[in-house]
DNA sequence: CGCCCTGTTGAGTTTTATCAATATTGGTGG
DNA sequence: CCACCAATATTGATAAAACTCAACAGGGCG
């Protein structure tokens, strides 16, 4: 299967043969294999390489001095952590691993030449950097103006949605790796909040949630109840103008 | 006095004369003068130029349905409006003035020339739009986990730091054009909410707020309030190893 | 078998929102 | 310069959403 990287660019903009090789090979020479609640990189630290999501979930997360936690935002299968690498000299934030997960790094020079040799492909990695700050900019919409079961349902739709971006669900259905203590730190409430919105949703067919299995029977009922509109996505292969012929 | 653009991203790195002159004069070519309240551009319209605040302030926001409006991030003199603009098709927010503003439109193909002629320029362009997701990513934060009186008094450090940057405090000073409401859509507060809360820091004489002044006596005692760390904001010339000679 | 982690439930509390009324302010025309 | 108006800010009272605390259930794993 090919890396989820090359499935989520190509949601922008079809890639040639030569840059999907590329892609590949990049994903393939620094693979490290992480735990579950290990960090990928830490508050403060300089960025080295630049990490590539393989497979597994992890997270944004910062913490405040009384131990409050927020997760910024979820990093999934294709997802690339630090685009801040090339230029800041230090994470303004710290990015964890939730699950088992293996994680590519790729080096410096290596993007650096691949985007001077392959302009699509540079286009291609900005978008995927436009798309992650309309993403944060929608959670600011979420934890700013939507109650718990709209923030809830949101947060599950906009999962949905990139997961099968990167061919992460079947049927209905895609994995949810994630403990409602984590949900709650990312949505701003509290797990007893997250627990019971979770039933409410269940309770009104919106949602299947057992083991780690989400099911959503259906996406537009999820999507009316959350107010959500995907356009901020940007999934509708914006880039398509600069498709590779082959 | 030089176009705030420069002295923002001077916070970066230090400019040639050949950039400076080439901001100040893109700056001045194709200039609109706003009201209040105007949209400098709207969701789901497709970028056209770059937009770039001379004077005034704007923001970026986002209507729900049923009319909650959730402001998305304030923009002042040197910032840039739609660093979407080169990659995506469409807006995914609307920006819209909150005071009479000067907006400069900066064509596209002058900024695609300036950055492939001034690799400098590009990395602090880079920088900019970098540090403009970090502060994304800290207004979750403060959405998700800060109460009321930290996100307020947080809000108001970043201003301050922000609007010092480009030369817009004065003493302890500085403008704050902005209504209570305003604050409130941005906070995710109610205006009554933000009403108590913004007596309550200026009876505990962390701030002065008369017409549109805000005054900041002792700007550490508001950053203890706000549990603000200012290291998200990357103000401290993390460029300057590109520093121009000149 | 027992333990720890995660999820669930109930009761009471806090924060913040809502509603409605009143005061203040800035701007405008006379 | 004053009177008036609309927009903004302020206040009080009540209600709702979400939080905290505490206890208990279930499941996976050594």
């Amino acid at each position: 299967m090919p890396s989820p990287l090359i499935r989520k660019l190509e949601q922008f903009t079809r890639l040639s043969r030569d840059e999907r090789q590329m892609l590949e090979q990049a994903s393939f020479e620094a693979v490290r294999q992480m735990g579950p609640r290990e960090d990928v990189i830490r508050e403060r630290e300089p960025p080295q390489a630049l990490n590539l999501i393989l497979s597994g979930w992890a997270c944004r997360y910062k913490y405040l001095e009384d131990g409050r936690r927020q997760i910024i935002s979820f990093l999934i299968p294709g997802d690339l952590c630090d685009n801040p690498a090339f230029v800041l000299r230090e994470m303004d934030h710290s990015i964890g691993t939730l699950t088992p997960a293996t994680v590519a790094q790729i080096a410096r020079p290596r993007i650096e030449w691949a985007m001077a040799q392959y302009p699509r492909l540079a286009q291609a990695l900005w978008w995927e950097s436009l798309v992650c700050a309309a993403v944060q900019r929608e959670w600011t919409v979420s934890l700013g103006q939507r109650d718990a079961t709209e923030r809830l349902s949101h947060l599950l739709c906009e999962i949905f949605l990139r997961l099968r971006g990167v061919g992460l669900v079947e049927g209905d259905a895609c994995e949810l790796p994630v403990k409602q203590a984590e949900l709650a730190d990312a949505l701003g409430l509290s797990t007893v909040h997250v627990n019971r919105t979770l039933q409410e949703l269940r309770a009104a067919g919106l949602i299947g949630l057992k083991g780690k299995i989400l099911t959503v029977p259906s996406l537009p009922a999820l999507m009316a109840t959350a107010g959500f509109s995907p356009h901020y996505l940007h999934m509708d292969r914006e880039g398509r103008h600069l498709d590779a012929a082959e």
